[in-house]
DNA sequence: TATATTACTGACTGGTCGGTCATTTATGAA
DNA sequence: TTCATAAATGACCGACCAGTCAGTAATATA
């Protein structure tokens, strides 16, 4: 909790504590999210130092102690961001890899549809340019390491028979891509014009349907095809 | 071409034509030209108006004359680009519906990997939340219209047999997000990270592929089973 | 040619805001 | 209690730049 100026008073006596307290185990953490909230309402370009610092409840000196400037703590940021929501790999080898499948891309639907999310990916996009590094990272540490995961369980599904012959890889980037491209859709203002009463499950439910129904076996050389699970 | 301003001179003759023209008519296609190449390499908040004047061969002031301020300027370019990138409406009804849907998605293909549409897609991202006037626009006009176009042929597909049961609303969403996801990772600078030694063609083919294989008819064995869809 | 009109110019301004640093305050050790 | 030092403040600076407008140049018209 960031320690409040004290406002003005109208009579002159000081208030009780100190008017503010050193904290240099918490700042960096206070700045971050108030620069978060800051960039996700304005943007890089639009966010003020000022603000950030009202918001963290310190002064905009205060900032230049913890981060050499403002860019660099736009980078931080999103690193920060990034990072807490990158969780532990749980692997879960049992049952159908369909199953498996459909909950690996339940965990990264979950990412993609939290509420962070949205800010961090079009902040990123938007300064893509000025900033590549960002976007190295940011293709390193979500996409390749999604599409990694799912490649992984495809890959199973093939060698057990439940899909058909397909690239792995391929088949993984197509999945992300549509699970990336329907959470960016979910969240965009004009969502109810391109998923016109369509909830989140049920967007889900379209995404992996489709993949599923691409990654079915042909039909003539697997007779006992058609494995595919049945739908939650 | 733009009438350049003479360059100070060494001796104090005055070049010979007038020192500028009144083009009023090719202004207003000068300087959303220039402002592009500028928004391009600098985004909206770092593009200067000098900058883009300069680029245009005329003065800031003129700028002015044409557009109200710098981010009607802004919309301007952004309803320009996608206007002139948005072709009649082609029909070939002839052949198997795998076919025009390949040739129809090839043409969505060729305006995602058109030179101007990464910058378009990017500067329009950033701005979402600043103009949503222009999201809405974009959605509209570009992603929309393609796939009503799309979801024609696979609602052709369907009814002559060719394609399973789908909803081709659905389905069209599908092909869409595939190609726009994968022509904007075409499009960046990790692209050899995340589509390792893939060229344009064999990533459209890809998607192509994925795309019919999940919109293959069900097994003989269960004819009229997989009737999912009709869902909202 | 003279005059009116329109297109265009570019120096200027006023507000904005990232970044600095001399000063003040908190805190722990002596 | 005193002192040393780290932590924090916030007034200030100056670079920047969108937008203005008085003036000038080109062209149309008489």
């Amino acid at each position: 909790m960031p320690v409040q100026h004290p406002r003005p008073r109208q009579n002159k006596r000081r208030p009780r504590g100190p008017r503010w307290r050193r904290l240099p185990e918490e700042r960096p953490r206070q700045i971050l999210d108030a620069a978060f909230d800051a960039f996700r309402e304005k943007g890089l370009a639009h966010a003020r130092l000022d603000d950030i610092a009202r918001r963290a409840g310190v002064s905009k000196g205060t900032i230049y102690l913890y981060f050499p400037n403002k860019e660099e703590l736009f980078g931080a940021v999103i690193r920060h961001l990034v990072a807490e929501n990158i969780d532990a790999e749980r692997e879960s080898h049992a049952g159908p890899a369909s199953a498996e499948l459909r909950a690996y891309a339940g965990r990264i639907w979950a990412f993609l549809r939290s509420p962070n999310f949205e800010a961090v990916y079009r902040l990123t996009i938007a300064e893509l340019h000025t900033l590549p590094a960002l976007s190295r990272f940011f293709a390193q540490e979500i996409a390749l390491r999604s599409m990694r995961g799912i490649a992984r369980i495809v890959q199973r599904g093939i060698s057990e028979g439940e899909f058909g012959a397909a690239d792995p890889d391929d088949a993984a980037r197509m999945l992300y891509a549509l699970l990336v491209k329907h959470g960016v859709w979910c969240n965009q203002e004009v969502r109810n014009l391109l998923l016109p009463g369509l909830d989140d499950d049920t967007v889900f439910d379209h995404v992996m349907t489709f993949c599923l129904d691409a990654l079915r076996p042909a039909a003539a050389s697997t007779p006992l095809a058609r494995h595919r699970s049945a739908r939650r």
